[in-house]
RNA sequence: GGAGAGGUGGGUGAGUGGCUUAAACCAGUAGUUUGCUAAACUGCCGUACGGGUUAUUCUGUACCGGGGGUUCGAAUCCCCCCCUCUCCGCCA
């Protein structure tokens, strides 16, 4: 969530830069104010008594001591009302931090100031593209096609052992995905990232320190039993590692790297665009994260941008860069690039990364804070994530740019991960 | 899953109702001493949220795994939960 130190002594440009969410930015910041002046005053006002109650407490200790009964009951009589007093108080003071803290969550991410305005996906900027557009013959195949016409990836049979949307892969389809798993992170590893293998559920608190909850509860798979969720992307337990810690400077950049099954429940989503690989409730995704100084994030972003491209070159995949809308992008992000590739047969882009800074949105719920030397309190890091990448759909936009009549031809780069050049009949 | 023992600052660890304003030691840090290294000595050394001042700083409150309760007063007593360790059971 939002500071509320920022909300309270920037709140012009937090309005403004809100209220490119196309969000009413001046009502939410009202609230939050009216909240938290109320939230102070109980403070100031509990504090008060608390004082003249702990003051009464050692006068009591010492007339006892000092064996004189009669004035030990005389103060005594007199904390009754203060009791009662601090109690209401308290109880204020609990309420009012609730709603507070409730209506911060309410608030998403204010964007930064190269986030252009508007409401829907048509209004992103295309920031570049690269790559040749192939062209393939009238009888070029979608994945699915493909992938039941070689025999290595079965929709029917995950719909059988789970459900829609779970694919199974056999044979070169399941060693492609491992291909690309470890390409991804040998890659990201070369550049520094610190590999992790994290659990693949967690606790509402993770969930609710990334951004998850509340916002997007009924995303993620829920065992209720247990009362864990499965994680919808390596983000989340890898950023909540850093909860309620305080580094020192010298110890940023953190740079992580993880490779996770992403497991997301997209209820409501059906149709054409979610045919094969496009949409699935399961998908596997290497993760890079990254901690740093706030006057670092923004130039660390475009690194990260950087990083993604270099594997999308490397996978000869035609892609285009996009910087989201403030109505398009995610609730908890400051700036969001979007990269996405081009899928020949089904012609049209499909978003296989997301790179984001969140600034302080994250660590201020995780409580990811940093020492500089010069400084007495600890600061709030940035917190920055970007996919690097997500496979399903880097799958299908492989088989299908890369169909020839003698099979699927495998990228070079790739070659020495999955043992073939070629993947066939 | 069962039984027992535990959870205190960055670390070790004392603390069975007011003598704790959380001791002591280690680590860290600033200084004194000092040929160098080292050692000794002295000061500082948690976080959050308030209040008053604002080059400074003073001050209040809360926090001893988490949440409740008893009490004028709780790290300390009571209840519930979580976690760790040891043993048993089960198990890849």
């Amino acid at each position: 969530m939002l500071e509320l130190n920022f909300l309270r002594e920037q709140r012009e440009e937090a309005e403004q830069r809100l209220t490119k969410r196309n969000i009413d930015a001046k009502a939410l910041l009202d609230t939050a104010r009216e909240l938290d002046d109320l939230r102070r005053a109980t403070q100031t006002d509990l504090d008060a008594r608390l004082a003249e109650l702990n003051g009464l407490s050692r006068t009591i200790g010492d007339l006892m001591k000092a064996g004189k009964k009669d004035e030990a009951e005389t103060a005594r009589a007199r904390t009754t009302d203060l009791k009662a007093a601090t109690a209401s108080l308290k109880e204020k003071l609990e309420a009012t931090e609730k709603a507070l803290q409730d209506h911060l969550c309410t608030i998403p991410n204010a964007p930064s100031a190269k986030v252009p305005a508007g409401r829907t996906p048509e209004e992103n900027i295309t920031v570049m593209q690269e790559g040749a557009i192939p062209e393939l013959g009238a009888d070029a195949k979608p994945h699915w096609e493909l992938g039941e016409e070689y025999g290595f990836l079965h929709m029917d049979l995950g719909v059988k052992i789970t459900g829609a949307g779970f694919p199974v892969y056999s044979g070169q389809g399941a060693k492609l995905q491992r291909a690309l798993i470890a390409f991804f992170l040998d890659k990201a590893t070369e550049a520094g990232y610190r590999e992790i293998i994290p659990p693949h559920m967690v606790n509402a608190e993770s969930a609710f320190s990334t951004g998850q909850l509340p916002d997007k509860e009924g995303q993620m798979y829920h065992a209720t039993a247990d009362g864990l969720y499965l994680i919808p992307t390596a983000e989340v337990p890898i950023t909540n590692l850093y909860r309620d810690e305080i580094v020192e400077a010298a110890q940023l950049p953190i740079k992580m790297v993880g490779y996770t099954p992403c497991f997301r429940r997209e209820a409501g989503s059906y149709g054409a665009h979610v045919r094969g690989l496009n949409r699935v409730h399961q998908f596997d995704k290497v993760e890079i994260v990254r901690i740093e100084k706030p006057e670092n994030s923004y130039a660390v972003l475009e690194e990260m941008v950087e990083h993604v491209k270099g594997l999308l070159r490397a996978l000869e995949l035609p892609y285009r860069q996009l910087l989201l809308c403030g109505g398009d992008m995610g609730f908890s992000s400051a700036l969001t690039y979007d990269m996405e590739v081009w899928s020949a047969a089904q012609k049209r882009w499909l978003e296989v990364s997301s790179i984001s800074n969140f600034e302080t949105y994250q660590s201020n719920r995780l409580k990811l804070r940093y020492r500089n030397t010069d400084d007495k309190k600890p600061k709030l890091a940035h917190t920055l994530n970007g996919s690097a990448l997500a496979l399903a759909r880097i799958v299908a936009a492989l088989l299908e740019n890369n169909q020839t009549p003698e099979g699927i031809r495998i990228p070079k780069a790739l070659q020495p991960y999955t043992g073939f050049a070629m993947i066939t009949k």
